[in-house]
Order: structure tokens, then C-alpha cells, then sequence
DNA sequence: TCTGGGGTCCTAGGACCC
DNA sequence: TCTGGGGTCCTAGGACCC
């Protein structure tokens, strides 16, 4: 029985999202920042030229100014309504589907062994492109790694125009032997390093190397991937996407922080923020840590730290996660250093229906809590974020992250709809 | 001045048990 | 005196992804 992968991938997602709205940009330089206005996470195919995926931008001032690339503030909440919105037509494709990340899909194509799949990426292409004014690139082969593969040539030769099929090629391994090792899926940066000092550089030549080697070298991971190189899929499709184990909240400041009061009002905010995450996804959560870190690219005393503890017992009530967040906080804050970054993680999370039955039990008053939390998080998600939000997340927020480039929220803020002229 | 944020999986090795 | 061997659980750290 084979299978048929398709990975549907964004092309530079957040510069095309802000493209949609602005035409203006259409051929021009533009780059999107991460938080904190830092690094270059999105670039057009004109600024790919100057600034480096990754790089930090203050380091590419004079670029910037020489050929005049825009720039932007990351604005997540337009990205992510753009994404489901280009879910919700790939979706219309085939429901055997797996939303991978924010810009990219896998779609299960079993039974279409027979079709023009070609031609069936290209309707794939082309309906996007229609409905969202997003631009995407298909690639097809017989397991998940193969697909990343062959999206990867369909985005390396725009003469294919965005679409490549790897699947019953006959050209399989000549295709194969021009893929670099560093750009195959599940290889990062030290695999790469192992795999070329030993005389392998290519997908085909790790598609051809020993398994006893591989396994060793590689582990299980590695295997499997090569595996996969091989056309035996081993990765299958998640449908419903699985429960987070962990939940990680944190940020950056936009300017240093010395004072315990401020790193409160942060953790405050984290604290909450994954409560509401946690929330979603109807879970609670048994164990709860604070980090804590200086500026590694500065010079000056570096201060590195983390603290956690298991709560009473597990829960989703965002007072309880503030209270002992500021209790580790308080533990792990030393005065006298240049905080950069702090952040709070959920751990040991199970779903709430696993431990209701204990909880009626307990002393407190937990579906009052409950009507409490559900209450806010619907507030909040009716009026915006932080329309109701707890006191000690701070009202000035000095140290909150800089968003000095960001775009209007054109598709989920009344006040911000795009404006067309009337002639 | 300015360097992102949020995840998962796997393994090795230590602690401990019988 | 003899200091084995099998097993589990936990954690830290390394690898990867977008």
C-alpha cells in the first residue's frame, strides 16, 4: 500500500502576509523581525540577498538604509488568522491533513496514485494563491522526508513554479545526489558536521550508507530518516495535534531590568499567559518553573538561573501559577545584574478530566475557580487580550518588548481594517 | 542602543532495588 | 570472602524542528 505526502509550504509567510495588505511591497526588499524587533525571521526574495536568515538587523544598518528595505515588527495576530485561513482551504483538499507549524501542511494523498499530481499541486497552488493572497510551494513524494525534499527543489527553481513532484520519479537519485545533507529534514547543524567528516555529502550518499553506522551515529532519529530517503515512510500524519507536555512563556525585555518589582509584573504576565495556554487545551499542570537570565551578548557580570517546585496539587487557576511563580522568583533574584529575559514553564500536564474526581475533594472552592477563569478567558478573547488581566502583570510595563515597525492588525481589529480608496 | 520564542524526542548515566 | 546482573526511574544534555 504506498502513500503519497504533499508538504504545502508558505513562501516567506510573514513578508507575504503583510504584502497581502500593502501591496506596494510586491518586488521590493522587505524583511520581518523577531520580538523585540531583533532578528531577520521572514525575508522577500529581494532582501535574501543582504540580510542572512537569523541575522540580528541592527547589524545590517547600512544595508537597510542603502536599499531601502522595509522593515517590520513581527504582528502574530495577523499571521496567525492569515494561517488558518490557508489551513481552512488546503483542508478543503483532502482532511487528512497535518498542520506542521504556523506556514506549513502535510496532506495525506493515498489514493491518488493515478491523478496528475503535477497538475494536482498545481490547483493546490493556485486555489491558495486565489482565495488568501498567499503564495506557496508544493512538494510531493512517497514518505514526509521526500516531500520536504522535493518542496525544497520547487522553491530552489522558480522555473518550476512552485510545484515539484518526487514521487515515482525516475530521476529519484540524480535529484537526491544534488541535495546537500544540511538540507534534508532532521539534519541540523551537527549532523551535518558528523556526516561530512566521514565522507557523506550528499542526501543520496546518506540514502545509500550503512544502517549500522547511521544507528550508531544517529540514533533511532537519524535511522529513520534515512529510511525515509529510501522511500519507506516512517513518520506518519498527526491529524488531531497532540496535547502539549510543556508550556513555555517567555520574553525578552525591551530594555534591561534591575528592579525585582518589574521582573514581578514580567512573570506576572507569563505566569497568566500560560495559564490561559494550559486552559485551552483543557489540562492542568502539576509542576512550575521560573527562569531568569542577563544579556550573554553583553559584557558584564552573566547570571543564568532557574527555579521549580510542584504545586499542591495539580491546577489551571492562574492566581495559584502568580503566587508560586513569585515565590520562586523571589528565591532565584539576585540584586545587581542587567536582566534580559525572563519566563515561566507549565510542566507535568495532564488532561483536567483525568483528576476531577480527586479534586472535589479537596478544601477549596475549585469550580469557582473554574467559572472564574472561563469568565476571563472569554472576556478576553471576545474584547482582545488583556481586556481583564491581574493587577500584578502591571499597567506601564517598562520592560515590555519593543514593537517599533509593527503593521495594523487588518483582519481581527475593527479599528484596523484595510482602507480602500474611493475614486 | 540593538542578538526570537516555543517546542519534542532520544540517550547516557546515576540512583536505587532485588 | 565473594562485589554480579537485571531492571526501573529520573535528570541533564544534546539533537532536531519552525
Amino acid at each position: 500500500m504506498s502513500r503519497i505526502y504533499a508538504l504545502v509550504d508558505c513562501n516567506s509567510f510573514y513578508v507575504s502576509c503583510e504584502r497581502v495588505f500593502d501591496p506596494s511591497l510586491e518586488g521590493k526588499p522587505v524583511v520581518v523581525l523577531s520580538n523585540n524587533d531583533g532578528c531577520a525571521v521572514s525575508r522577500s526574495t529581494e532582501a535574501k540577498k543582504w540580510i542572512p536568515m537569523g541575522a540580528p538587523i541592527h547589524k545590517h544598518t547600512k544595508d537597510v538604509i542603502l536599499h531601502d528595505i522595509k522593515c517590520f515588527s513581527s504582528n502574530y495576530t495577523l499571521y496567525s488568522d492569515m494561517s488558518a485561513r490557508v489551513m481552512s482551504v488546503l483542508n478543503k483538499f483532502t482532511p487528512d491533513i497535518e498542520i506542521y507549524s504556523i506556514d506549513e501542511a502535510f496532506l495525506s494523498l493515498k489514493g491518488f496514485e493515478r491523478r496528475d499530481l503535477q497538475e494536482y499541486g498545481e490547483e493546490i497552488r493556485k486555489t491558495v494563491l486565489k482565495w488568501t493572497g498567499i503564495p506557496v510551494s508544493v512538494g510531493i513524494g512517497e514518505t514526509k522526508t521526500l516531500a520536504k525534499v522535493a518542496n525544497r527543489v520547487a522553491k530552489k527553481m522558480p522555473e518550476l513554479g512552485g510545484v515539484f513532484s518526487i514521487y515515482n520519479n525516475p530521476k529519484r537519485d540524480e535529484i537526491l545526489s544534488r541535495i546537500d545533507v544540511s538540507d534534508i529534514w532532521g539534519i541540523g547543524r551537527a549532523y551535518t558536521r558528523l556526516l561530512k567528516s566521514n565522507g557523506i555529502y550528499s542526501a543520496l550518499e546518506l540514502k545509500n550508507t550503512a544502517d549500522t553506522f547511521i544507528r550508531k551515529r544517529m540514533t533511532v532519529v537519524g535511522y529513520r530518516t534515512a529510511l525515509e530517503l529510501r522511500g519507506t515512510s516512517c513518520i506518519e500524519i498527526e491529524n488531531v495535534e497532540p496535547e502539549k507536555k510543556e508550556i513555555l512563556r517567555s520574553r525578552s525585555f525591551g530594555h534591561d531590568v534591575f528592579e525585582l518589582n518589574e521582573l514581578r509584573e514580567a512573570v506576572s504576565m507569563h505566569a497568566s499567559r500560560a495559564g490561559e495556554k494550559l486552559r485551552q487545551q483543557n489540562s492542568v499542570a502539576r509542576y512550575i518553573s521560573v527562569f531568569l537570565k542577563t544579556n550573554k551578548y553583553k559584557d558584564g557580570p552573566q547570571y543564568n538561573n532557574s527555579m521549580g517546585t510542584y504545586l499542591p496539587e495539580p491546577t489551571s487557576y492562574t492566581p495559584d501559577f502568580i503566587k508560586t511563580a513569585h515565590m520562586l522568583l523571589d528565591n532565584l533574584y539576585k540584586p545587581g545584574y542587567r536582566y534580559k529575559k525572563a519566563g515561566v514553564m507549565l510542566a507535568e500536564i495532564c488532561p483536567d478530566n483525568a483528576v476531577q474526581l480527586n479534586l472535589f475533594y479537596t478544601s477549596r472552592n475549585l469550580a469557582g475557580h473554574m467559572e472564574i477563569m472561563d469568565a476571563m478567558d472569554e472576556i478576553n478573547m471576545v474584547w482582545g487580550r488583556d481586556t481583564i488581566k491581574y493587577a500584578s502583570s502591571g499597567i506601564k510595563k517598562p520592560w515590555a518588548m519593543k514593537r517599533n515597525m509593527v503593521s495594523p492588525r487588518y483582519t481581527t481589529n475593527w479599528n484596523e481594517l484595510p482602507i480602500t480608496k474611493a475614486s
